[in-house]
DNA sequence: ACAGCCGTTATTGTCTGATAATCATGACAC
DNA sequence: GTGTCATGATTATCAGACAATAACGGCTGT
């Protein structure tokens, strides 16, 4: 039943208890040669298991050595490229994703978020109004925009996920971005989420932050003549049907 | 500055490619051997290229082959917990993202959910009330009902990142599980929590699952003398300041 | 004819040793 | 003091071997 445990999968689970455990981030771990003589196997066993610790982010390597990382950064993007690889998920259901996870993060930041970190936010909307921004500097600007307002939460969970979604979503619609077109409104609705956010109204800033989404998936290519599967955001009605009822 | 590309990355790009354009869960890949005819490398290189695209779960290695994988199972897992043991992240924020995805799938089910999704839920419930279950039944079960109920959504990613947080935090705590105490609690709050989705009633679906996941959280050892950041769930007034205002 | 045992074979898992590429360090010249 | 270069350490890749495993097919006994 349980089959024989690969000897490099032991060595992945030893070393990934000797990095939380023993390590810090940035520091260096044994060479290839001194894990061989430490866990008594073959280099090559060795560099199969410090390549999976690689790959799932754990380490950087380099040559000179292989160091713990110390920034988890997108680290949800290659499980979710797989899964639309495998088509066990769709780019709307990653729509869908991003639309609660904005929402859900307004939810929390809007009555507590601080003046320095509306600050910053303000910083970014005025680099997006910057007429010399190119369309993807634009973009950019956007992301961050929105990494700093799930920041706000405090949950760096929240942070990474928003991102990675977000990422993947400008990765597979790279194609069809046109931004011109909706750059004026996409300025427009950050500035009244900003106006949301000063007052602390979290009705408010939920509607703008609606607006906004119904407006990134135009740009995206998918709501108006949408052959998926329509618009998102409008699915999520429930956040009015909660409030009128 | 843009570092060469190792042939092993260079290799697992196209064997990704490859994979997703050409082939289907369940197909076999190259031997090891003819994929170091066609990528023309030695052996070694091929074989940290499969290691790594089994890590991330594209594939699945069986002496015999190697297969493409057809079931995404908890691809979500390893990087939640890389991000806890760099200590980015902590088992608070966890906490805090399940309350906010199983409010945000009892918003987007309740309406709309099915007669038959109902049926089963209810079958869950049944199961968990049969006395026979041990601990770790009760808490398959729940998982279970979790997947279910989540699945009603259709999102694909959203079961995918509610399984694989519910699974961290429960690994987590394994620890400090003692089920016994508020076994009956978690069963009313499911019965309550079923008869808002018979009715559709999408306000007391949330209100119920709202008790559900603070039960949840006395039950990991979170809430009441919580030494760290207090009752999670509270910190989400949001669904009901939005309605009262 | 059919079920179960057994050897063959293809494939992956691991080991060994060697060479090339890369990077940090320190000596050295200016 | 600074830039350059040789040196050493480490990783990256290669080649070839053997062990472990699991699927396949044939054989045998009934």
């Amino acid at each position: 039943m349980a089959r024989t445990p690969e000897l490099s999968e032991k060595v992945v689970d030893q070393l990934k208890k000797m990095i939380t455990q023993n390590m810090k981030p940035g520091d260096q771990l044994p060479t290839e040669g001194e894990l061989m003589s430490i866990f008594a196997v073959s280099r090559s066993t060795i560099r199969e298991s410090l390549k999976v610790l690689s790959a799932l982010g754990l380490v950087v390597r380099r040559s000179g050595g292989t160091f713990v990382n110390n920034t988890v950064n997108d680290c949800l993007v290659e499980p979710l490229h797989i899964m639309l690889d495998l088509e066990v998920a769709s780019v709307s259901d990653l729509l869908e994703m991003r639309a609660l996870l904005e929402l859900d993060v307004i939810s929390l930041v809007a009555e507590k978020i601080s003046d320095e970190s509306i600050r910053e936010l303000e910083r970014y909307v005025w680099q997006m109004q910057n007429p010399d921004a190119s369309d993807s500097d634009f973009q950019k600007i956007d992301i961050q925009f929105h990494r700093r307002l799930a920041e706000a939460t405090g949950n760096a969970i929240l942070v990474e996920l928003i991102c990675s979604v977000r990422n993947v979503i400008s990765e597979k619609q790279a194609e069809t971005c046109k931004i011109q077109p909706i750059q004026k409104q996409v300025i427009a609705s950050h500035n009244k989420l900003m106006d949301a956010l000063r007052a602390h109204n979290t009705e408010q800033a939920l509607a703008y932050m609606k607006e906004h989404l119904r407006i990134s998936q135009v740009f995206y290519g998918f709501m108006p003549e949408s052959s998926c599967e329509g618009d998102k955001v409008d699915n999520l009605h429930w956040r009015e049907s909660v409030k009128s009822e």
